[in-house]
RNA sequence: CGGGGCGUAGCGCAGCCCGGUAGCGCACCUGGUUUGGGACCAGGUGGUCGUGAGUUCGAAUCCCACCGCCCCGACCA
């Protein structure tokens, strides 16, 4: 393509809506256009970039056998009520009424749909196992979209069903998909690392996130460098070497208040009393859906993990308790609380950690006081429960026991992929005639991929400060052909063009820059967009032949001659 | 939804405190000079100042309400 042909849209400054760089860099080249928020058009140039990611998702899903179809986007209420998600699903599904009075929601995601077509097509065990899939419009009405694309209401997701006769074959079938999106995220020229994940709302059994990975991800990552251990924090969980009375010191101390009139932060009781933070206790108020008041503790460099707790028995759906709540449990504003002497009907979950510490330091429930060698058994009860309700850390222990170490790092979630087992099948009678004509549910596997957050992903990870710098295979072109002069000089016009005829012919997606400006505005447009390899044609060095390459990663320049530009740039653009 | 900030030309902003009929840079158009790293000169187009309702002789500016957007916390590809 010519760019005289080509809607370019490019910006010296960012839209003041943009905070994060790929977002910046995605306007500033003109890829996308916001149209309200969480929603964006895919400008001509953007929409090259996610056909790229497109063409490979779908290159790898056939090659890994499964079928692609599409599914509406619009679906009717009926489906969700049989999974009982139409009301789980809350908010965040858009809900549409027609005309009718009929509801529908514009779907966040297609379990429902696909069940549907499954157990009316697929009877007997013959037909299985069976993978279908599709690359489609899908709305979240997020609490707070933000980053563009990253983290849009409207995104484009491939999404992927199996069904499967026995859990050995789903098993199967998600092993090959496994290696599939591995197969995905290396052709796209991506960092990234899958780990062990939570199966979250969408239910099932197991489970793996595929993380590109950035410092600007909002995911944070546990992975063993010595080891395959990897895991979302989410889900890593903290080991100790022994049961934690077993590792608790003996009491060395007497309980002593600290006055602390301004310190209501863990650091800043340590800080004062000179210790480490690592000697203190802090105490988090929670309330159950039951309404029943909790202390979570946890050591005072360490944080909750919400979806480990959420887990523990009552716990399901609880939130954190208000200043109120917390005055009216405890007698003592927040700042200052923790569990000694507390209504012995509260119930007390302490993390591993906290367990196995003796002589720490905790709130005193008084206000502008801390309680200094405070001790399990001597000056309060025992926890009711002892848990892992703690994110790890750096350089906690790896919990697969090989003995390595835990390190973190941040990642952008781009595949999802989860064993549903039977929870769909089960729910909406998804079932098939056994080899012994029994009737029986189907086990399941989806497979998610977000095919347009990959772009933002990409920019995350391959930029620099003139723009963006496009892995090749989702390049929007491959190659500028920048003439310089292509309007004044016969000879560079002719040579531009005969080396553009060339590169189409050869079938390389190459884009003339043939525009009539200065070299330096061609010559940054086509660094902003990020395309990964230039050929400049000007007149001095066409004077010998020549023509310059630059690779846009390198930024070194080579003369070539002209009538090697062809096979130089072949070679250089062979995937 | 809670907390913070912002809505003035396509984009980035000033003007607002102290009311007097809107300005700068980029982009765009015309002419000319330029042409290897985002050119220069001259002229020009483009704005119901987010919306509505008030106060006032007069509102971008003051008051009230609403809407939208961005950032920080609870959702997920």
């Amino acid at each position: 393509m010519r760019t005289s042909q080509l809607f370019i849209s490019t910006k010296k400054e960012a839209p003041a809506e943009a905070e994060l760089l790929s977002h910046k860099l995605m306007l500033r080249a003109g890829l996308i256009k916001r149209l309200g928020s969480g929603l964006y058009t895919w400008m001509p140039l953007g929409l090259r970039v996610l056909r790229k990611v497109e063409a490979v998702v779908r290159s790898e899903m056939n090659a890994a056998g499964a079928q692609e179809l599409l599914m509406p986007a619009v679906q009717p209420k009926e489906l969700w009520e049989e999974t009982g998600r139409w009301d789980v699903f809350g908010p965040q599904m858009l809900k549409i009424t027609d005309r009718h009075e009929r509801q529908f929601c514009f779907g966040p995601t297609h379990e429902e749909v696909i069940t549907d077509i499954a157990r009316s097509e697929l009877r007997s065990y013959k037909q299985l196992p069976a993978n279908f899939y599709q690359v489609q419009t899908k709305f979240r009405d997020e609490i707070r979209p933000r980053f563009g694309v990253m983290r849009a209401r409207e995104f484009m997701m491939k999404d992927a069903y199996s069904f499967h006769a026995s859990f050995e074959s789903l098993q199967q079938t998600y092993d090959v998909m496994y290696g599939a999106y591995s197969k995905v995220f290396t052709r796209l020229g991506l960092q990234f690392r899958a780990v062990a994940a939570d199966t979250g709302a969408i239910g099932g059994s197991g489970s793996h996130e595929f993380h590109v990975l950035a410092d600007a991800g909002e995911d944070l990552l546990a992975y063993c460098p010595t080891s395959d251990y990897a895991a979302n924090v989410e889900l890593a969980e903290a080991i100790m070497p022994d049961s934690p009375s077993a590792l608790r010191a003996a009491a060395t101390q007497a309980m002593t208040d600290v006055d602390t009139p301004k310190q209501t932060a863990c650091a800043d009781v340590a800080a004062l009393l000179g210790v480490g933070v690592e000697r203190t206790v802090k105490a988090i108020a929670l309330v159950t859906v039951a309404g029943e008041f909790v202390l979570a503790l946890l050591r005072g460099d360490h944080n909750l993990n919400e979806v480990k707790i959420a887990k523990l028995e009552g716990m399901a759906d609880f939130r954190f308790a208000s200043d109120d709540e917390i005055r009216a449990a405890l007698l003592c504003p927040p700042g200052f609380i923790g569990p000694v002497g507390i209504n012995a009907d509260i119930r007390v979950i302490a993390d591993l950690t906290v367990a196995a510490m003796s002589d720490f330091i905790c709130g005193a429930n008084k206000p502008k006081f801390h309680l200094s060698g405070v001790n399990f058994g001597r000056d309060l009860p025992e926890p009711h429960i002892v848990a892992d309700i703690r994110n790890v850390v750096n350089g906690d222990v790896c919990p697969d026991g090989k003995g390595g170490v835990l390190e973190l790092c941040r990642g952008i979630e781009v595949g999802h992929i989860f064993q549903l087992r039977t929870k769909y099948s089960e729910a909406m009678n998804c079932v098939f005639v056994t080899e012994q004509n029994t009737q029986q549910a189907m086990e399941m596997g989806c497979y998610g991929i977000g095919v347009s957050r990959i772009v933002a992903a990409a920019i995350e990870q391959n930029h620099d400060a003139k723009g963006i710098i496009w892995p090749a295979a989702m390049a929007p072109f491959s190659v500028a052909v920048v003439a310089v002069g292509y309007h004044k000089s016969e000879a560079v016009k002719a040579a531009a063009d005969q080396l553009y005829a060339q590169l189409v012919a050869a079938g390389v997606d190459v884009l003339l820059d043939d525009r009539n400006e200065r070299p330096g505005s061609m010559f940054a447009d086509m660094e902003l967009i990020g395309i990964p390899h230039r050929v400049t044609i000007g007149d001095k060095a066409l004077a010998e032949g020549m023509v310059e390459y630059v690779a846009r990663r390198e930024g070194e320049m080579k003369k070539i001659a002209l009538s090697e530009a062809l096979a130089w740039i072949q070679a250089q653009t062979k995937i």
